[in-house]
Order: structure tokens, then sequence, then C-alpha cells
DNA sequence: GCTTGACTTCGAGTGCACTCCAACCCGGAC
DNA sequence: GTCCGGGTTGGAGTGCACTCGAAGTCAAGC
């Protein structure tokens, strides 16, 4: 087979293609009941629909930002339920967001410091680092003299 | 011992309890190599300097970043060798540098992405979300549609 | 001098998220 | 009609970063 299953679906190998995970770790999130009841076609292999794309976009978010599979399955396990917990699924993902907006200034924080020592080695080596000047005021912590 | 060895430096306790790490961690990242040279008291206690605390900040800091402990360690590495490598940390550093900005940048466009989220839930809960005026504007994908 | 509690080492165990393997099936090309 | 590529399942294995347990040491308090 090369791929048939146009008109009723992508193919595993297609949306790994498109998503960047591999076909292991879709049937792995399937499996797990990350997903939304995933179509099978004739010959048993699944179909994905432009709408599974969409679902597989967003948890992939998730997952980049930190949300654990299980937390994820939550989710999941909301929406497959159909309709009435639009208020659960908005709390689930109000925290998550606020935990991804805490882990930016976080993130922010240690590159600041990561810069800082970057400008103090590219001094130490005598070069002038292209990136000095977004740097210029001292920072507390991360002190050069600890190597 | 209840802590005596202030004159001699730090005990295990108590920079567990400034760097936020357990006493467990820190005797990890010391077999993995990750330290620098922790010396000991009398009784074979591990004696921490002021210098050792600003270490650990640090590969804190690059953990917290995502780098991972066989790095740090090779970091770790070639600051206990002394000097003469500043050229290789700053390359290493500056790695990680580019890494975090990525990693930023990639963060904030899913942060975007799951406040949309969350606007639209808001809405179909028929709660005014209290930041929706921060996100206005229309996202491309995560599409409401799919949960 | 015995208990107590914080430390020591070494090695094993845990949790998470994949990642891979073996055995099998199916449809199309030769 | 057989071969091949790409799918299927269930279960086992891997890598990472801790995390814990067992057995022992040491110094201070009673």
């Amino acid at each position: 087979m090369t791929q048939q299953a146009h008109s009723t679906g992508l193919t595993i190998a297609e949306v790994a293609e498109r998503t960047g995970l591999t076909a292991h770790t879709l049937r792995y999130y399937e499996r797990d009941g990350l997903m939304l009841e995933v179509g099978r076609n004739g010959a048993g292999h699944r179909a994905y629909t432009e709408r599974d794309l969409g679902w597989i976009t967003l948890i992939t978010r998730l997952r980049a930002t930190g949300m654990p599979i299980r937390e994820i399955r939550r989710y999941a396990e909301m929406v497959r339920s159909g309709g009435g917990n639009e208020g659960a699924r908005l709390d689930l993902l109000r925290a998550h967001r606020d935990r991804v907006r805490a882990q930016l200034e976080e993130t922010a924080a240690h590159l600041d410091a990561i810069e800082f020592k970057v400008a103090y080695y590219a001094a130490a080596v005598g070069e002038t680092d292209p990136d000095a000047e977004l740097i210029a005021q001292q920072r507390r912590d991360a002190p050069a003299a600890t190597g």
C-alpha cells in the first residue's frame, strides 16, 4: 500500500510526518486515552481526520508546555464525554495557563542569568559578545567567579 | 549534631533548605560529577562554601532550562580542570542559551494558543474571562471546535 | 556508656514518557 | 501465488533524573 486511504482519512505515517510525532507515539497516545476515538479503514488501519490533526496539535502544545500525560488524559476524557463539563475543562486549562505563565517568567529570569554568564566568558576570552549590549546591567547571582 | 560546622561551612541540610533541592539530590549531583570538590569536616560530613552555593544556583538554572545532567557534568569537568578552556565553556553556554531562547519563543507561542482556548471556553460557559482583552486577535490553530 | 539524630556510602527502586520488539494481517505489484 | 511494505496488537525495554533504603559512623546529651 502506498497511500490509498485519503477519502477515508490520513494514515498514521502521514500524521507522524505532519505532526512531528512518531507512529509509535501516536499509538501510545491512543492506547493511553489521550485521543478522541480514532477511526479505522477497511483494513483495520487508523484513518485520522482533520479534527484529529487539530486535537493532536493541541495536546502537543500541552505536552510541550509540561502538562503530564495523565492530565491530558483527564482533559480528553472530558471532551470525549461530550458537552456539559465546559466549566471543568476551563478550570483545567486556566490552571495550566497559569503554570505556563509562571514557567515562562522563570525561564526568562534563568535566561537573563545565562546571558550574563555568556557575556562574562566572552569578556574573559577577549571576544566581544555580539549580544553584550542586551545585557548591560548587573545581575545578582550566577556569580562569574564560580565558573 | 545540630549545626556546628559553621566555621567550616554549611551542612547538607542547610544547603538543601537554601537551594530547594533535597539532600538526596545534592549527594546525587556530587556522585554524578556535577559539583566542584565539596569539602568535608572532621566527621566526614560535607561542608559547603558560599562558592558551592553559587555553583548550585547556576546548575539549578541550567537544569531548570532543560540542560541534561551529562552536559552539566561536561561543564563541571571543564571548570574543575582549571583555566585554559574558557573558549569551550563559552561554546557550551552559548549553545544552551540559544536553545533556551528558542524554547522561550516556542513556549510563548503555545501559551498564546492556550490563552485563546481559555477565552473560547470562558465565552462558551458564558463567563467573561478577565484576560479576554489580552488575546483579542484570532489565532490559527488549536481550533476550539476540537475540544 | 548508651541513645539519638544527622550525617555517611552504596546500591536498588521509582515514575515518566516514550520506544521498541515479536508476531501477525492485508492489499497491491510482479 | 508469493513477496513486500506498511500497517495492527500486546507487552517488554530504555533513558533520564531523581528518590529511597540499609547499614554504618560520629558527636552531643542524659
